[in-house]
DNA sequence: CACACTTAGCTAAACGATTAGCTGCGCGGC
DNA sequence: GCCGCGCAGCTAATCGTTTAGCTAAGTGTG
């Protein structure tokens, strides 16, 4: 690989030249200019982002850290992201730390060494003492995407998790189900914690209290629920509808239905929050709460940037999305 | 943050020994080891990457650039590529070309400047002297995933597209359908013409000959696929199954048939290569061939990394998997 | 014509690590 | 007692940039 000294030596100038003319940095005269950029393209040349950073003490390099990134919300959250980040001029560093804190703990140390400038972290579990103690010495800009933590210090983007339990509980009421049970996520996170208490709330509003049999949690992935679905729907007493927490869950428990000849909605009604995308064409189409997963990652990348260039004075901004009802035919009235 | 200076005078040493208690490059006696090991834990010191690397001339970095990260395939790559790469000892940088041969030129260029050692491609169109061109001078390491182009520089991992096409048209056919048709991907792209290649030698081994206006190509997306399929099966002749070359593709063309009141399999048969993980809860379950993502990462990066130790020498390898049927319930046998 | 002022382009010092090569100490052998 | 050797740890060069500060030539003014 060329080097800029290569270049302002064919060119037959000084480095500093050659980096004013690449950088625009200072006037250079018409002629020098043009020669530097011939040796530049003769040359092949690129200047080295690692030297350039290593200068100017900033990298170009953003990283996102997902809890799970076989999940295909993530997935869409890290496609997002890597367009607009691409926007501002940054590149991303993709982590994936599986709901595991020592993984995130490992992964959050390798940020900070690879100079990364900022960081869009779901946390994992709940304790932000990590974000802040790996971080620590010059604090890294951070905004915490989908779940937050005790910690007042960061930026954060979510969605108001209790609307959307409580918005998709109430659509089950409405069609007349009142034995209504649960499935969401680890109840130390707010995406689990909130999205049942936004479904209890719907019902207690109703003045139905849930039996405490029909009300389960699990880990955010297809196959736990999966496992929790055929459990909770084997007993004698199963409910008429479910509340599921999110997209994969939902599939876990449309799948454990199928497994024990069930029928949806004949049988039983389900409605979640988060969806999977271009499934409409399959049966039955989920009755959900969707979130605006773009304009979420948009946010929060424009928060990034901007407590990248204007520093930790700037008040920790808290952004949070309402989810939207979208109704498909996993939910049939309750005539009784 | 602190920086090896800093390590140094405060164990009251010179960067060198810093240096070789960190990376274990030298004997350094218990007792400045000591000191050091303090300095670094009260310091919080941890090794800038960047000036490692640029010192040490290679980044830890590999990139991945798929063509299109909203695809569930890539994104399931992209996650399988981020553990894997983790394993052995580098960091993932993810980009998407989304199919625009220009984005993809910027994009090799970027890896370029950032010094990556090595790069898994899913490449767009079928010039394969962008690429050397884009990375001439010290040729970077590449892998090309799913895809090749006319190149017999690189490494590749793809799938055998044939076989796909002929398997899933195989089993429609031994259903008894005999008036098929197909919605693939484009031809310039060894996934479109391969496919629908594989299609037709089926086709033809039985005798058969499909219609010209029941083989039918389109983007790799779930929309371009609702559209084909769409005007596909209003024609008055439409066939009795179709194959569809990827995953979003058949959820695009249930789509349609659900939009046009059509019933899966009652109507019309769908076998399709790819799948989209986690829908085996919903109707109808799509007859596919599927290929081991997992395994195909795995292999791109053991070739990548290998690659980057071995330098060019090594011949270019080839690898290709077999895809496996995996029957649902979107065909019914054709009794007339 | 001398002086100050501008400015294009240069030199060289950073940035934070690694590492070749040097220094000086301690020890063993004759 | 001296020489030579081994080796722990240091000094300083280096990676490829950016940039502060300098030089020298040009310009305008009194």
């Amino acid at each position: 690989m060329a080097t800029i000294k290569d270049v302002a030596q064919t060119a037959g100038v000084s480095t500093a030249t050659v980096s004013a003319v690449v950088n625009d940095s200072a006037y250079v005269s018409p002629e020098l200019r043009a020669r530097v950029l011939a040796a530049i393209k003769e040359l092949r040349y690129a200047p080295s982002l690692l030297a350039r950073s290593l200068r100017r003490g900033h990298s170009q390099l953003l990283a996102i850290v997902v809890s799970d990134l076989s999940n295909p919300f993530f997935a869409r959250v890290v496609c997002a992201a890597e367009a607009t980040v691409a926007d501002w001029g940054y590149s991303l560093v993709v982590f994936n730390s599986d709901e595991k804190p020592e993984a995130e703990k490992r992964i959050l140390n390798r940020i900070r060494m690879l100079s990364c400038e900022g960081t869009v972290l779901v946390p994992v579990g709940n304790s932000n003492q990590r974000i802040h103690r790996e971080f620590e010495g010059r604090p890294m800009p951070t905004v915490l995407f989908g779940r937050t933590v005790d910690d007042d210090k960061s930026d954060t983007v979510v969605i108001d998790n209790l609307s959307a339990g409580r918005h998709a509980t109430n659509y089950l009421l409405d069609l007349g189900h009142k034995r209504i049970g649960s499935i969401t996520g680890p109840l130390q996170l707010t995406t689990g914690r909130g999205r049942l208490d936004g479904m209890l709330a719907a019902m207690q509003a109703r003045g139905l209290t849930p039996e405490p049999q029909h009300i389960r949690s699990g880990e955010f992935r297809e196959d736990a629920a999966y496992s929790v679905a055929r459990n909770l729907l084997e007993q004698p007493d199963r409910p008429s509808a479910l509340y599921v927490a999110n997209g994969v869950m939902a599939l876990g428990t449309m799948r454990a239905i199928a497994d024990l000849g069930l029928k949806c909605p004949d049988d039983i009604s389900i409605a979640s929050t988060d969806t999977i995308p271009g499934i409409g064409g399959l049966h039955p189409r989920i009755t959900r709460t969707e979130h605006p997963v773009v304009d979420m990652v948009d946010e929060a990348i424009r928060l990034l940037v901007d407590r990248i260039d204007r520093g930790p004075e700037v008040e920790p901004r808290n952004v949070v999305f309402q989810p939207a009802l979208v109704v498909g035919d996993s939910c049939a009235p309750l005539d009784r």
